[in-house]
DNA sequence: GCCAACTTGGACCGATCATTCCAGCATGAC
DNA sequence: GTCATGCTGGAATGATCGGTCCAAGTTGGC
């Protein structure tokens, strides 16, 4: 039960920083990191310092993962916008699969973000970004085929895609997020 | 100081709404929906109800008031993808310079999120914010000139856009920030 | 002028939060 | 085997949270 560390000081660094991910700042309580680690209170204060000390390194943790990746996408021989576009499509496509990320991207943090919804909202927002998924892949399927239409596609995408990030972080309710899907259903898919 | 009601409820709701909107839900207490409303504790739950009734109330105050406006852009003539993305940046625009929204827009959110960051990252999450919105701004001024170079604009926007709003959410820390700001000057401006 | 109705400010409550502390014990060195 | 090291689980603490309650006081109707 105790002696030496039994835990990695990485991996749990790794655990820490999904819990913030998914769950926000404010919304990560200590029990919530120590059930996401595995680490009880007093390895996790005797390893990392207070919460917002883990925060930090959990944030530093995130960018060395992931920056480079959006850097190389952003800043490489890419001519036009279009292409841009699509380089960070297929960045984000990439995080969205990518294995040491239980559960899905960055985007599943709205439907956890406000508490205050009822089970159905947050439902609906669960399934609005499952959709916005699709579209995503579907407009980088688009992409090997047609450059132009990609370009055209990935406008529509990113377009809509904000829209459900700012509408979910503004705290719409269900009814109020499934009318800007049948609206956003509208636009035209190719 | 007592008797008949001494405030109005719509303004309160109002204020309420842009207390929620400033600081998301957690990270507002009673405390901060007094101080921004001008009411007392008793007032506050006498006239609305609990925290997360006002929050739903607050949720479709902003959906009355902004809702429609998205609906109308989203949802008319508009027969290409890029005239539907010039128009939801309008709308976009048109809600910066909201003289009802006391300063600025629900991007400024991400600024305030993450009470961790120090004050160096929270003024350079601010000052991309501000640089984003010169962004959106140029882009609309362009697409009044030539529709196609308008999308292409409009394109690089929503991308650089959407990621600064994944990452300020994911809480980069202000020198992480700075370097996304230089990858995405390095995007071709025209 | 009087009374019922209603609002208001502030004290109060239990729950939960982040944080600290300590006794107990497994470990590695000798 | 012995001992110092330092990690571990759990109890304890003070602050803050959302929410409730009530006495005090003001209003409008009569």
């Amino acid at each position: 039960m105790a002696g030496r560390k039994q835990f990695d000081v990485d991996e749990a660094l790794r655990r820490a920083m999904h819990v913030f991910w998914r769950w926000g700042y404010s919304e990560t309580s200590i029990d919530r990191l120590t059930e996401g680690t595995g680490l009880g209170r007093s390895s996790l204060y005797g390893t990392f310092g207070d919460k917002s000390a883990l925060f930090r390194k959990s944030l530093h943790r995130y960018a060395q993962t992931y920056h480079p990746r959006y850097e190389q996408a952003l800043a490489g021989a890419h001519p036009t916008p279009s292409a841009v576009v699509a380089a960070y499509l297929q960045v984000t496509l990439n995080r969205i699969a990518d294995p040491t990320v239980p559960d899905g991207c960055l985007l599943t943090l709205s439907a956890a973000q406000f508490p205050a919804l009822d089970a159905a909202g947050q439902a609906t927002v669960r399934a609005m970004i499952d959709g916005l998924r699709a579209m995503l892949e579907q407009s980088l399927r688009a992409a090997g085929a047609d450059e132009h239409a990609a370009a055209e596609w990935a406008l529509c995408t990113l377009a809509t895609n904000k829209s459900l990030a700012v509408l979910s972080r503004a705290g719409f309710s269900g009814e109020d997020l499934a009318t800007v899907a049948a609206a956003a259903a509208r636009i035209p898919q190719r």
